[in-house]
DNA sequence: ATGAAAGCGCTAACAA
DNA sequence: TTGTTAGCGCTTTCAT
């Protein structure tokens, strides 16, 4: 209305444009002085910088990413679900390795999985998303496509053009296991799965059947859970009561098998591994602690991380590439359960 | 050169001048197309949609963020260490309840903290950041202040002009702790605690020592670990070493006591609860496992984060109401390792 | 070496 | 109700 009303404007964020008004330069001087590799005098440089630090100035990535083309930073992670813990430790090994890429992680998921969560990300221009275990809807794959995202999935296998995957190999996974057991002198054999609508359930299960067709044996059951720790424990409860005679088991991860530990011990009265051996998959952080010494089939995240990083890398310099499947190797790890 | 060589444009992501001029109307007509409750045909709407359907189309949020003074929906979370599965727990909540605000977790740190990470995730208009446990930079937190960027801190409290706060109320959880141990007839206490530069090891700590002042008991010994299975273990190792005679613990966070009561039963032939009592911090998870069934104090996590999102929302809807700090009330959890 | 100007894709104020 | 216009903050030719 009147001008002697000074606007309370909050202070804005200070832009390049700002450092060069008190700077004395142009707007792209500030934006050179920025970037590695450009012209600009090197007392330039160097005041511009100087200034830019006293007005604490810091160059908006929004704008910057609008600006380059694919070139973004900004990476999709739809994690599983993070009471898993193999899922919560491959995430911070995920997070890690992308800082060092330079991109940053937009993180999804990690419990009930909302689908529109993770279409709803895509209206961010992404360099790429990740897609981490767990099952991921048709469609969405369908819209990283359309929108030429290139997609990472680990967990799982998915073979389309445009889409890499790195994934443990389940059925040797399987069979380690059960030549574990085996080799242990164990003969009537259950399997303990995971989540039937997830491949990496059932290719371990199919690995488990083809190993212990090849060693002669009939598998004594073949159960269901959810991968979780409770899971594991009430589908043991059932198991052991409805198959007493059972002397090894194998389950579809760590978590599931440690449930099937407990009830083992506190419900049946089957000591581990005296009266019944039990082997886990994943070797996740617990598995290793001393108290509980799980024998488990290791699904390396090291070298999965290593590996997404590496497909990672080859897409976003040629998104034309073939896409690739790597199989991971997993390997038995023994301790005190089987 | 020739203008026979049609260039091998990658084709660009769909923009809303392409739905423009697809579907014959104006570039601001596709933005309201996408917007609640701006003036539109309701059949041009319709129709603008269909298209942008067709060709794929998603509003660029890089480029709304830009434009949106102040509302980038972007809010960085520094997570703490994910192997602590606290951490990871809470971050699955976080990240739920921020999609419910419409807003996308951008995380970082869940491991090795990176100071030049989370001053880097600065570069974004962030909505605001959430500094979640750990020990925090200081100076991360001036650079934020100096931004203008919300902070929301948790598990630890920072009572400065602009910063919110939510902690557990660790003083009482250790009485309360202490409490139940005196209840169950323990009166060689020992404290096992977390790391010492994080102020809630230092509050449990001192509320563990006060208590056992008002109970006119004296602290048998008083330990420090990191917060780990593993430290928590050996830590334990040395204090039922060189003190056998207590017959209390109270460990600093769950992690840390279920480590204890391993070697207390491998090593020290120690039965719990029988012979010695442990009480956790946290009620993770694995704490109600029945196989587990760890006494422990709830730091109540969903009420943590809820109360976040209300500091959140109240800090962005007013950026310049008072900090607020709160506390939220710990809960003992009687199972049965006391 | 450096400034001017164009544009990235979008939203919103302003006209019509 | 709709189109035109002006930015948001940045990078990058293009001149100079």
């Amino acid at each position: 209305m009147s001008p002697s009303q000074p606007p309370p404007t909050r202070p804005h964020r200070v832009t390049a444009a700002d450092v060069a008004k008190k700077a004395g330069v142009s707007r792209s001087a500030v934006s050179r002085a920025f970037t590695e590799g450009t012209y600009l005098d090197k007392e330039k440089r160097v005041s511009i910088l100087q200034v830019a630090a006293d007005l604490g100035y810091r160059p908006n990535a929004l704008a910057a990413g609008l600006q380059a083309q694919g070139r973004s930073n900004l990476v999709a992670v739809v994690t599983g679900d993070l009471a898993n813990h193999y899922d919560g430790e491959i995430l911070a090994k995920l997070i890690h390795r992308l800082r060092d890429l330079g991109k940053w992680p937009m993180v999804i998921g990690g419990g009930e999985m909302t689908e529109s969560d993770v279409l709803g990300v895509l209206g961010f221009p992404l360099d790429a998303m990740i897609l981490r275990g767990g099952s991921v809807p048709d469609q969405v794959v369908e819209e990283c496509l359309k929108l030429q995202i290139p997609l990472i999935v680990s967990g799982r296998v998915l073979d389309r053009p445009g889409v890499d995957s790195v994934c443990c190999d389940n059925e040797t996974g399987a069979e380690l296991a059960v030549g574990a057991l085996v080799a242990a002198g164990r003969r009537r054999i259950a399997y303990l799965g995971g989540r039937q609508d997830l491949t990496s359930d059932r290719e371990r299960r199919a690995g488990f059947v083809a190993a212990m067709a090849a060693a002669g044996l009939t598998p004594v059951a073949l159960f269901s859970g959810d991968y979780s720790f409770d899971g594991g424990a009430s589908q043991a409860r059932q198991l052991l009561t409805q198959h007493p005679q059972i002397d090894g088991l194998f389950c579809a991860n760590d978590a599931m098998a440690l449930g099937a530990i407990a009830i083992a011990g506190q419900e049946c009265d089957r000591k581990v591994p005296e009266s019944l051996s039990v082997i886990g998959f994943d070797d996740i952080a617990m598995a290793r602690w001393p108290a509980i010494a799980l024998s488990t089939i290791r699904n390396d995240m090291d070298e999965t991380v290593s590996q997404m990083m590496r497909l990672l890398s080859a897409r976003l310099a040629d998104p034309d590439s073939p896409s690739r499947v790597i199989r991971i190797p997993p390997e038995f790890i023994a301790r005190n359960t089987h």
